[in-house]
DNA sequence: TGTACATCAGTGAACGCGCGTTCACTGATGTAC
DNA sequence: TGTACATCAGTGAACGCGCGTTCACTGATGTAC
Protein backbone atom coordinates (compact mmCIF):
# COMPACT_ATOMS: atom_id res chain seq x y z
CA UNK A 1 0.00 0.00 0.00
CA UNK A 2 1.38 3.57 -1.04
CA UNK A 3 -0.47 6.86 -1.16
CA UNK A 4 -0.42 8.81 -4.80
CA UNK A 5 -1.97 12.24 -4.61
CA UNK A 6 -3.80 11.38 -1.46
CA UNK A 7 -5.61 8.14 -2.55
CA UNK A 8 -4.45 5.01 -0.84
CA UNK A 9 -3.44 2.31 -3.56
CA UNK A 10 -2.57 -1.25 -3.35
CA UNK A 11 0.94 -1.27 -4.91
CA UNK A 12 1.88 -2.87 -8.73
CA UNK A 13 -1.84 -1.64 -9.80
CA UNK A 14 -2.60 1.97 -10.74
CA UNK A 15 -5.07 3.89 -9.15
CA UNK A 16 -8.37 4.30 -9.59
CA UNK A 17 -8.55 7.44 -8.62
CA UNK A 18 -6.15 9.95 -10.73
CA UNK A 19 -5.69 12.73 -8.36
CA UNK A 20 -5.59 15.95 -10.24
CA UNK A 21 -7.28 14.67 -13.52
CA UNK A 22 -9.14 17.22 -14.89
CA UNK A 23 -6.09 19.71 -14.75
CA UNK A 24 -4.04 16.57 -16.58
CA UNK A 25 -6.88 16.64 -19.11
CA UNK A 26 -6.45 20.30 -19.72
CA UNK A 27 -2.39 19.84 -20.29
CA UNK A 28 -2.83 16.94 -22.47
CA UNK A 29 -5.17 18.62 -24.90
CA UNK A 30 -3.08 21.83 -25.47
CA UNK A 31 -0.46 19.52 -26.12
CA UNK A 32 -2.61 17.83 -28.83
CA UNK A 33 -3.17 20.96 -30.16
CA UNK A 34 0.23 22.44 -30.40
CA UNK A 35 1.10 19.33 -31.57
CA UNK A 36 -1.14 19.87 -34.76
CA UNK A 37 -0.79 23.75 -34.94
CA UNK A 38 -4.72 23.42 -35.06
CA UNK A 39 -7.56 23.54 -32.82
CA UNK A 40 -8.09 20.12 -33.34
CA UNK A 41 -8.20 16.76 -30.83
CA UNK A 42 -9.71 14.37 -30.26
CA UNK A 43 -10.76 13.17 -26.87
CA UNK A 44 -9.77 9.33 -26.91
CA UNK A 45 -6.60 10.28 -27.51
CA UNK A 46 -6.72 13.27 -24.53
CA UNK A 47 -8.02 10.32 -22.42
CA UNK A 48 -5.16 7.50 -22.95
CA UNK A 49 -2.56 10.33 -22.73
CA UNK A 50 -4.21 10.64 -19.14
CA UNK A 51 -4.11 6.38 -18.83
CA UNK A 52 -7.92 7.40 -18.59
CA UNK A 53 -11.04 5.82 -20.49
CA UNK A 54 -12.75 8.36 -22.68
CA UNK A 55 -15.81 8.28 -20.08
CA UNK A 56 -13.97 9.49 -17.85
CA UNK A 57 -13.45 13.03 -19.35
CA UNK A 58 -17.38 13.32 -18.68
CA UNK A 59 -16.76 13.24 -15.02
CA UNK A 60 -15.36 16.85 -15.66
CA UNK A 61 -16.13 18.71 -18.39
CA UNK A 62 -19.82 18.33 -19.81
CA UNK A 63 -18.97 17.97 -23.45
CA UNK A 64 -15.69 18.48 -25.81
CA UNK A 65 -16.79 22.10 -26.52
CA UNK A 66 -17.12 22.82 -22.79
CA UNK A 67 -13.35 21.72 -22.53
CA UNK A 68 -12.37 23.94 -25.27
CA UNK A 69 -14.68 26.75 -23.97
CA UNK A 70 -12.46 26.16 -20.58
CA UNK A 71 -9.19 26.57 -22.32
CA UNK A 72 -10.34 29.78 -23.60
CA UNK A 73 -11.40 31.09 -20.34
CA UNK A 74 -7.91 30.11 -19.02
CA UNK A 75 -6.01 31.49 -21.93
CA UNK A 76 -7.88 35.08 -21.61
CA UNK A 77 -7.60 35.53 -18.49
CA UNK A 78 -3.93 34.76 -17.65
CA UNK A 79 -3.14 36.99 -20.70
CA UNK A 80 -5.08 39.76 -19.07
CA UNK A 81 -3.01 38.73 -15.80
CA UNK A 82 0.25 39.33 -17.01
CA UNK A 83 -0.60 42.32 -18.47
CA UNK A 84 -2.14 43.75 -15.66
CA UNK A 85 1.29 42.31 -14.23
CA UNK A 86 3.43 44.78 -16.64
CA UNK A 87 0.70 47.66 -16.25
CA UNK A 88 1.58 47.54 -12.40
CA UNK A 89 5.43 47.29 -12.54
CA UNK A 90 5.93 49.84 -15.13
CA UNK A 91 5.48 53.72 -15.41
CA UNK A 92 2.99 55.43 -18.12
CA UNK A 93 3.68 56.73 -21.43
CA UNK A 94 7.29 54.88 -20.49
CA UNK A 95 8.33 53.43 -23.86
CA UNK A 96 9.88 50.27 -21.95
CA UNK A 97 6.73 49.84 -21.05
CA UNK A 98 5.16 49.28 -24.44
CA UNK A 99 8.38 47.32 -25.07
CA UNK A 100 7.18 44.73 -21.91
CA UNK A 101 4.01 44.82 -23.67
CA UNK A 102 5.40 43.59 -26.89
CA UNK A 103 7.43 41.14 -25.74
CA UNK A 104 5.32 39.29 -23.30
CA UNK A 105 2.72 39.25 -26.14
CA UNK A 106 5.30 37.06 -28.29
CA UNK A 107 6.38 34.93 -25.12
CA UNK A 108 2.54 34.28 -24.46
CA UNK A 109 2.44 33.31 -27.55
CA UNK A 110 5.34 31.19 -27.77
CA UNK A 111 5.11 29.54 -24.22
CA UNK A 112 1.62 28.90 -24.39
CA UNK A 113 0.87 28.32 -28.00
CA UNK A 114 -2.17 26.26 -27.24
CA UNK A 115 -3.82 28.46 -25.18
CA UNK A 116 -3.24 31.10 -27.85
CA UNK A 117 -4.12 28.96 -30.82
CA UNK A 118 -7.69 28.56 -29.15
CA UNK A 119 -7.58 32.16 -27.99
CA UNK A 120 -7.59 33.26 -31.59
CA UNK A 121 -9.65 30.60 -33.04
CA UNK A 122 -12.63 32.32 -35.02
CA UNK A 123 -14.90 29.27 -34.47
CA UNK A 124 -14.62 29.30 -30.79
CA UNK A 125 -17.16 32.50 -30.71
CA UNK A 126 -19.80 31.05 -33.00
CA UNK A 127 -20.34 28.09 -30.34
CA UNK A 128 -23.03 28.51 -27.99
CA UNK A 129 -20.60 27.80 -25.33
CA UNK A 130 -19.10 31.42 -26.00
CA UNK A 131 -21.02 33.42 -23.36
CA UNK A 132 -19.45 31.79 -20.63
CA UNK A 133 -16.48 33.09 -21.62
CA UNK A 134 -17.32 36.54 -23.62
CA UNK A 135 -16.81 38.77 -20.94
CA UNK A 136 -13.29 37.59 -19.81
CA UNK A 137 -12.41 37.51 -23.79
CA UNK A 138 -13.01 40.85 -24.57
CA UNK A 139 -12.52 42.26 -21.27
CA UNK A 140 -8.72 40.84 -21.84
CA UNK A 141 -8.35 41.99 -25.59
CA UNK A 142 -9.42 45.38 -24.71
CA UNK A 143 -7.44 44.97 -21.57
CA UNK A 144 -4.69 45.15 -24.51
CA UNK A 145 -5.59 47.61 -26.56
CA UNK A 146 -6.11 50.44 -23.61
CA UNK A 147 -2.18 49.75 -22.62
CA UNK A 148 -1.23 49.82 -26.46
CA UNK A 149 -3.45 52.65 -26.72
CA UNK A 150 -1.73 54.89 -23.99
CA UNK A 151 0.55 56.21 -26.65
CA UNK A 152 -1.25 57.85 -28.32
CA UNK A 153 -4.04 59.37 -26.19
CA UNK A 154 -4.19 62.55 -27.89
CA UNK A 155 -6.28 60.32 -30.85
CA UNK A 156 -9.95 60.39 -29.02
CA UNK A 157 -11.51 58.07 -31.39
CA UNK A 158 -13.37 55.90 -29.56
CA UNK A 159 -14.47 53.55 -31.76
CA UNK A 160 -12.40 50.45 -33.23
CA UNK A 161 -8.65 50.25 -33.18
CA UNK A 162 -6.51 53.64 -34.26
CA UNK A 163 -3.54 53.05 -36.23
CA UNK A 164 -0.82 53.03 -33.97
CA UNK A 165 -2.69 50.31 -31.64
CA UNK A 166 -3.62 48.05 -34.34
CA UNK A 167 0.28 48.61 -35.77
CA UNK A 168 1.74 47.71 -32.51
CA UNK A 169 -0.71 44.79 -32.10
CA UNK A 170 -0.40 43.25 -35.61
CA UNK A 171 3.70 43.50 -35.06
CA UNK A 172 3.44 41.53 -32.27
CA UNK A 173 0.09 39.49 -33.46
CA UNK A 174 2.64 38.26 -36.71
CA UNK A 175 5.94 37.91 -34.79
CA UNK A 176 3.92 34.91 -32.79
CA UNK A 177 2.08 33.38 -35.84
CA UNK A 178 5.50 33.48 -37.74
CA UNK A 179 6.77 31.41 -34.84
CA UNK A 180 4.46 29.24 -34.23
CA UNK A 181 3.41 28.06 -38.19
CA UNK A 182 7.21 27.67 -38.01
CA UNK A 183 7.77 30.00 -40.86
CA UNK A 184 10.83 32.37 -39.94
CA UNK A 185 13.85 29.42 -40.43
CA UNK A 186 14.99 30.39 -36.96
CA UNK A 187 16.03 29.08 -33.88
CA UNK A 188 14.64 30.11 -30.39
CA UNK A 189 17.06 32.10 -29.38
CA UNK A 190 17.62 33.67 -32.34
CA UNK A 191 14.22 34.78 -33.01
CA UNK A 192 14.25 36.03 -29.58
CA UNK A 193 16.61 38.07 -30.42
CA UNK A 194 15.16 39.28 -33.35
CA UNK A 195 11.85 40.28 -31.24
CA UNK A 196 14.00 42.05 -28.52
CA UNK A 197 15.81 44.42 -31.76
CA UNK A 198 12.31 44.48 -33.61
CA UNK A 199 10.74 45.46 -30.22
CA UNK A 200 13.80 48.20 -29.06
CA UNK A 201 13.91 50.43 -32.06
CA UNK A 202 10.75 49.71 -34.05
CA UNK A 203 11.66 53.07 -36.19
CA UNK A 204 14.67 51.25 -37.26
CA UNK A 205 13.17 48.01 -38.26
CA UNK A 206 9.90 49.62 -40.25
CA UNK B 1 -32.68 20.50 -75.85
CA UNK B 2 -30.02 23.04 -75.62
CA UNK B 3 -26.39 23.66 -74.99
CA UNK B 4 -24.77 23.94 -71.20
CA UNK B 5 -20.96 24.49 -70.94
CA UNK B 6 -20.23 22.48 -74.16
CA UNK B 7 -22.54 20.09 -73.18
CA UNK B 8 -25.69 19.06 -74.74
CA UNK B 9 -28.81 18.24 -72.62
CA UNK B 10 -31.94 17.64 -72.61
CA UNK B 11 -33.91 20.96 -71.11
CA UNK B 12 -35.26 20.44 -67.94
CA UNK B 13 -32.95 17.99 -66.32
CA UNK B 14 -29.58 18.98 -65.07
CA UNK B 15 -26.89 17.97 -67.36
CA UNK B 16 -24.53 15.19 -66.91
CA UNK B 17 -21.43 16.17 -66.92
CA UNK B 18 -20.81 19.35 -65.52
CA UNK B 19 -18.38 21.36 -67.37
CA UNK B 20 -16.22 22.69 -65.08
CA UNK B 21 -16.31 20.96 -62.04
CA UNK B 22 -12.28 20.61 -61.01
CA UNK B 23 -12.15 24.56 -60.75
CA UNK B 24 -15.77 24.82 -59.05
CA UNK B 25 -14.87 22.36 -56.57
CA UNK B 26 -11.61 24.25 -55.10
CA UNK B 27 -13.86 27.11 -55.47
CA UNK B 28 -16.27 25.50 -53.04
CA UNK B 29 -13.20 23.92 -50.90
CA UNK B 30 -11.88 27.31 -50.60
CA UNK B 31 -15.36 29.00 -49.54
CA UNK B 32 -15.73 26.14 -46.66
CA UNK B 33 -12.53 27.20 -45.28
CA UNK B 34 -13.66 30.68 -45.36
CA UNK B 35 -16.80 30.63 -44.08
CA UNK B 36 -15.07 27.71 -40.89
CA UNK B 37 -11.78 30.21 -40.53
CA UNK B 38 -10.08 27.28 -40.54
CA UNK B 39 -8.33 24.92 -42.95
CA UNK B 40 -10.87 21.99 -42.04
CA UNK B 41 -13.68 20.54 -44.69
CA UNK B 42 -15.94 18.08 -46.16
CA UNK B 43 -15.95 16.43 -49.03
CA UNK B 44 -19.49 15.77 -49.06
CA UNK B 45 -20.47 19.12 -48.47
CA UNK B 46 -18.69 20.40 -50.84
CA UNK B 47 -19.11 18.12 -53.79
CA UNK B 48 -23.12 18.86 -53.03
CA UNK B 49 -21.88 22.20 -53.63
CA UNK B 50 -21.24 21.82 -56.88
CA UNK B 51 -24.84 19.68 -57.33
CA UNK B 52 -22.55 16.68 -57.66
CA UNK B 53 -22.01 13.23 -55.51
CA UNK B 54 -19.17 12.79 -53.54
CA UNK B 55 -17.41 9.96 -56.08
CA UNK B 56 -17.22 12.89 -58.79
CA UNK B 57 -14.64 14.44 -56.54
CA UNK B 58 -12.42 11.54 -57.08
CA UNK B 59 -12.52 12.00 -61.52
CA UNK B 60 -10.40 14.95 -60.40
CA UNK B 61 -7.96 14.46 -57.44
CA UNK B 62 -6.93 11.51 -55.91
CA UNK B 63 -7.71 12.13 -52.38
CA UNK B 64 -9.01 14.62 -50.30
CA UNK B 65 -5.04 15.47 -49.46
CA UNK B 66 -4.86 16.18 -53.14
CA UNK B 67 -6.99 18.81 -52.80
CA UNK B 68 -5.73 20.51 -50.46
CA UNK B 69 -1.75 20.28 -51.93
CA UNK B 70 -3.20 21.57 -55.30
CA UNK B 71 -4.99 24.56 -53.65
CA UNK B 72 -1.53 25.28 -51.79
CA UNK B 73 0.12 24.93 -54.89
CA UNK B 74 -2.54 27.58 -56.54
CA UNK B 75 -2.03 30.16 -53.68
CA UNK B 76 1.87 30.02 -53.38
CA UNK B 77 1.88 30.46 -57.08
CA UNK B 78 -0.31 33.12 -57.28
CA UNK B 79 1.18 35.29 -54.54
CA UNK B 80 4.40 34.90 -56.16
CA UNK B 81 3.15 35.73 -59.59
CA UNK B 82 1.47 39.11 -57.10
CA UNK B 83 4.81 40.04 -56.06
CA UNK B 84 6.49 39.66 -59.74
CA UNK B 85 4.16 41.88 -61.16
CA UNK B 86 5.13 44.83 -58.02
CA UNK B 87 8.82 43.98 -58.50
CA UNK B 88 8.86 44.66 -62.30
CA UNK B 89 6.18 48.11 -61.99
CA UNK B 90 8.19 49.27 -59.03
CA UNK B 91 11.98 50.53 -58.71
CA UNK B 92 14.40 49.26 -56.27
CA UNK B 93 15.06 50.78 -53.32
CA UNK B 94 11.74 52.83 -53.48
CA UNK B 95 9.79 53.33 -50.00
CA UNK B 96 7.01 52.82 -52.91
CA UNK B 97 7.91 49.42 -53.24
CA UNK B 98 8.19 48.11 -49.75
CA UNK B 99 4.71 49.99 -49.30
CA UNK B 100 3.03 48.19 -52.33
CA UNK B 101 4.45 44.59 -51.52
CA UNK B 102 2.92 44.91 -47.88
CA UNK B 103 -0.03 46.30 -49.27
CA UNK B 104 -0.69 43.61 -51.68
CA UNK B 105 0.44 40.74 -48.75
CA UNK B 106 -2.60 41.96 -46.83
CA UNK B 107 -4.84 42.58 -49.89
CA UNK B 108 -3.98 39.00 -51.14
CA UNK B 109 -4.85 37.65 -47.45
CA UNK B 110 -8.28 39.37 -47.53
CA UNK B 111 -9.02 38.45 -51.39
CA UNK B 112 -8.06 35.06 -51.17
CA UNK B 113 -8.85 33.71 -47.43
CA UNK B 114 -8.90 29.99 -48.04
CA UNK B 115 -5.75 30.02 -50.20
CA UNK B 116 -4.24 32.16 -47.55
CA UNK B 117 -5.14 29.82 -44.58
CA UNK B 118 -4.07 26.99 -46.60
CA UNK B 119 -0.79 28.56 -47.54
CA UNK B 120 0.02 28.82 -43.77
CA UNK B 121 -1.48 25.64 -42.22
CA UNK B 122 1.45 24.11 -41.08
CA UNK B 123 -0.16 20.66 -40.91
CA UNK B 124 0.10 20.86 -44.60
CA UNK B 125 4.04 20.53 -45.13
CA UNK B 126 3.60 17.29 -43.13
CA UNK B 127 1.61 15.55 -45.59
CA UNK B 128 3.91 12.98 -47.95
CA UNK B 129 1.98 15.26 -51.12
CA UNK B 130 3.78 18.36 -49.52
CA UNK B 131 6.90 17.63 -51.76
CA UNK B 132 4.54 18.54 -55.12
CA UNK B 133 4.61 21.85 -54.17
CA UNK B 134 7.75 22.24 -51.77
CA UNK B 135 9.70 23.92 -54.49
CA UNK B 136 7.02 26.81 -55.31
CA UNK B 137 6.04 27.56 -51.94
CA UNK B 138 9.87 27.89 -50.64
CA UNK B 139 10.10 29.78 -54.13
CA UNK B 140 6.98 31.75 -52.94
CA UNK B 141 8.33 32.83 -49.77
CA UNK B 142 12.27 33.38 -50.47
CA UNK B 143 10.93 36.08 -53.00
CA UNK B 144 8.89 37.71 -50.41
CA UNK B 145 11.31 37.64 -48.38
CA UNK B 146 14.03 38.65 -50.76
CA UNK B 147 11.72 41.92 -52.22
CA UNK B 148 11.51 42.95 -48.54
CA UNK B 149 15.39 42.34 -47.78
CA UNK B 150 16.72 44.92 -50.31
CA UNK B 151 15.67 47.53 -48.15
CA UNK B 152 18.73 46.56 -45.67
CA UNK B 153 21.07 45.16 -48.35
CA UNK B 154 23.78 45.98 -46.56
CA UNK B 155 22.76 43.75 -43.85
CA UNK B 156 24.56 40.34 -45.32
CA UNK B 157 23.87 37.82 -43.17
CA UNK B 158 22.59 34.95 -45.38
CA UNK B 159 21.39 32.73 -42.98
CA UNK B 160 18.04 33.26 -41.66
CA UNK B 161 15.75 36.53 -41.97
CA UNK B 162 16.84 39.95 -40.38
CA UNK B 163 15.18 41.70 -38.20
CA UNK B 164 14.51 44.58 -41.11
CA UNK B 165 12.96 42.50 -42.39
CA UNK B 166 11.28 39.58 -40.15
CA UNK B 167 9.64 43.21 -38.61
CA UNK B 168 7.90 43.71 -41.73
CA UNK B 169 6.45 40.93 -42.94
CA UNK B 170 4.65 40.44 -39.39
CA UNK B 171 3.59 43.91 -40.09
CA UNK B 172 1.30 42.58 -42.64
CA UNK B 173 1.08 39.09 -41.75
CA UNK B 174 -0.01 40.70 -38.50
CA UNK B 175 -2.92 42.70 -39.78
CA UNK B 176 -3.90 39.86 -42.28
CA UNK B 177 -4.44 37.34 -39.70
CA UNK B 178 -6.13 39.92 -36.94
CA UNK B 179 -8.70 41.21 -39.66
CA UNK B 180 -9.09 37.04 -40.59
CA UNK B 181 -9.72 35.99 -37.40
CA UNK B 182 -11.98 39.18 -36.90
CA UNK B 183 -10.04 40.93 -34.02
CA UNK B 184 -10.11 44.42 -35.06
CA UNK B 185 -14.00 45.02 -34.96
CA UNK B 186 -13.39 47.43 -37.72
CA UNK B 187 -15.28 47.12 -41.41
CA UNK B 188 -13.50 46.75 -44.49
CA UNK B 189 -12.71 49.77 -45.36
CA UNK B 190 -11.80 51.52 -42.24
CA UNK B 191 -9.49 48.65 -41.59
CA UNK B 192 -7.63 48.93 -45.13
CA UNK B 193 -7.51 52.91 -44.33
CA UNK B 194 -5.70 51.89 -40.82
CA UNK B 195 -3.48 49.55 -43.44
CA UNK B 196 -2.43 52.38 -45.75
CA UNK B 197 -1.29 54.54 -42.65
CA UNK B 198 0.43 51.71 -41.19
CA UNK B 199 2.86 51.10 -44.31
CA UNK B 200 3.19 54.45 -45.72
CA UNK B 201 4.50 56.02 -42.76
CA UNK B 202 5.35 53.20 -40.39
CA UNK B 203 8.33 55.21 -38.37
CA UNK B 204 5.14 57.39 -37.16
CA UNK B 205 3.00 54.30 -35.92
CA UNK B 206 5.52 52.02 -34.92
C1' DT C 1 -22.97 10.82 -92.98
C1' DG C 2 -23.81 7.01 -90.05
C1' DT C 3 -22.37 3.53 -86.86
C1' DA C 4 -19.51 0.84 -83.51
C1' DC C 5 -16.74 1.34 -79.82
C1' DA C 6 -13.24 3.24 -76.60
C1' DT C 7 -13.00 6.63 -73.23
C1' DC C 8 -14.34 9.74 -70.01
C1' DA C 9 -17.31 11.90 -66.25
C1' DG C 10 -20.73 11.12 -63.70
C1' DT C 11 -24.17 8.06 -60.02
C1' DG C 12 -25.68 5.47 -55.91
C1' DA C 13 -24.81 2.29 -52.64
C1' DA C 14 -21.86 0.32 -49.50
C1' DC C 15 -17.66 -0.38 -46.49
C1' DG C 16 -15.12 0.54 -42.60
C1' DC C 17 -13.24 3.35 -39.40
C1' DG C 18 -13.07 7.10 -36.05
C1' DC C 19 -15.13 9.74 -32.84
C1' DG C 20 -18.39 12.11 -29.45
C1' DT C 21 -21.51 10.59 -26.27
C1' DT C 22 -24.32 7.52 -23.18
C1' DC C 23 -25.29 3.86 -19.94
C1' DA C 24 -25.17 0.48 -16.48
C1' DC C 25 -21.67 -0.76 -13.68
C1' DT C 26 -17.81 -0.90 -9.99
C1' DG C 27 -14.33 0.73 -6.90
C1' DA C 28 -12.93 4.27 -3.58
C1' DT C 29 -13.90 7.97 -0.27
C1' DG C 30 -15.97 10.36 3.36
C1' DT C 31 -19.32 10.93 6.86
C1' DA C 32 -23.29 10.23 10.21
C1' DC C 33 -24.37 7.53 14.01
C1' DT D 1 -13.61 3.03 16.74
C1' DG D 2 -16.47 0.53 13.65
C1' DT D 3 -20.13 0.18 10.34
C1' DA D 4 -23.76 1.49 6.90
C1' DC D 5 -24.51 4.22 3.28
C1' DA D 6 -24.48 8.30 0.16
C1' DT D 7 -21.51 10.24 -3.09
C1' DC D 8 -18.08 10.62 -6.25
C1' DA D 9 -14.64 9.16 -9.97
C1' DG D 10 -13.63 5.88 -12.59
C1' DT D 11 -14.51 1.47 -16.38
C1' DG D 12 -15.95 -1.01 -20.60
C1' DA D 13 -19.08 -1.70 -23.97
C1' DA D 14 -22.14 0.03 -27.14
C1' DC D 15 -24.73 3.46 -30.09
C1' DG D 16 -25.07 6.22 -33.94
C1' DC D 17 -23.48 9.32 -37.02
C1' DG D 18 -20.20 11.41 -40.25
C1' DC D 19 -16.86 10.98 -43.42
C1' DG D 20 -13.16 9.40 -46.79
C1' DT D 21 -12.94 6.03 -50.08
C1' DT D 22 -14.19 2.19 -53.31
C1' DC D 23 -16.89 -0.33 -56.68
C1' DA D 24 -19.85 -1.76 -60.22
C1' DC D 25 -22.61 0.82 -62.91
C1' DT D 26 -24.57 4.25 -66.51
C1' DG D 27 -24.83 8.21 -69.48
C1' DA D 28 -22.36 11.27 -72.69
C1' DT D 29 -18.65 12.34 -75.91
C1' DG D 30 -15.49 11.81 -79.51
C1' DT D 31 -13.35 9.30 -83.09
C1' DA D 32 -12.03 5.60 -86.55
C1' DC D 33 -13.85 3.50 -90.48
Amino acid sequence: MYTFKGATVKSGSKPYHHGDLKTELIQATLKAIENRGQVEFNLREIAKDCGVSVAAVYRHFASKNQLLIELAGLGFSELAQTYQAIMSKTETANPERLQALGKAYVLFAIENEGLFRVMFCRELCKLPEFEQIAEIAEQSLTRLQEALTEKKADNSCTTGLTAPVLAAWARVHGLAFLWLDQNTGLNKTQFLQQVDAILACPEKTA
